[in-house]
DNA sequence: ATAAACCCTAGAGCATGGTCTAAGGTCAAA
DNA sequence: TTTGACCTTAGACCATGCTCTAGGGTTTAT
């Protein structure tokens, strides 16, 4: 049994982090000690761990949250669904790498137009592009 | 001189967003009308133009407000200044999207690990490599 | 015995970019 | 004249993911 330290200390979180996780029903540490601490047993500690994992993919605690529900039924769910929900999460980073490439692409769109000299910007392309909506 | 509703209108935003604009020193509608009602001139409407411009090629207010000072002080300024700005935004966009690139190859070596059949997920490759942790 | 290091709670605060509400004043048309 | 559409303010609220503070109690080492 750890306590939240011990806990923080291998997960490289804070303290704060895992009491925020508990807040918002990602963790649900069963024991507290004569004192009324945490103490974590070895399912929290694989559940950190799944928690960290998750996050490391980009996924949000929200979703994670719902990955954990998934989770916890796996004797319930197939593959499929498991499966279903990364495929989902997969669109959803698609959607957000197209908009970064426009983004970029505007960007760099911008910065090719303009001489880049030392003559005050009274003409520069940047600055008159930025104030013509495209809409 | 436009009031708020018809800038708002022009402009496509709504009048809170005009109003949070001006509280955060993006906007400094100079006159007022008997009424205390905000009066916005043409050089309002050009500056509006410009922070949706610069909104849509993906800078953020705080990036904005920079670039407006750029705008204003711009026979101080160079093209250089100008395109040193925007080069600035492109590395960390080039960033971002390094970023959502690696999530999405952790995702998709995730799916394509799992089989995504009907049979129960206490096998599930996915929730397996999510709990092991990479640090 | 006392100080350092740890634990607890509730709640505020941060950054981002707004949106909404309450409680009021103003202006135009019917 | 009264309704509705517009305007004003200050401040609360949303999501996201923490981080920090205040004001306590506990444990451990010296
Ligand atoms: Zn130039
Ligand atoms: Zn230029
Ligand atoms: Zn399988
Ligand atoms: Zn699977």
């Amino acid at each position: 049994m750890l306590k939240i330290g011990e806990l923080a200390a291998l997960a490289s979180v804070s303290r704060d982090t895992l009491r925020f996780y508990e807040k918002h029903g990602l963790i649900t540490p069963g024991e507290r000690s004569g004192a009324g601490y945490r103490l974590y047993s070895e399912t929290d500690v694989h559940r950190i761990s799944f928690i960290i994992g998750a996050k490391e993919v980009g996924f949000t605690l929200n979703e994670i949250h719902q990955l954990l529900e998934l989770e916890v039924t796996k004797d319930e769910k197939s593959c499929y669904d498991i499966k279903q929900f990364v495929d989902a999460k997969i669109s959803i980073v698609n959607q957000r790498l197209a908009e970064i490439k426009r983004i970029k692409k505007s960007l760099q769109t911008l910065s090719s137009a303009c001489c880049g000299g030392d003559e005050p910007a009274t003409h520069c392309t940047i600055l008159e592009a930025l104030s013509e909506q495209t809409n």
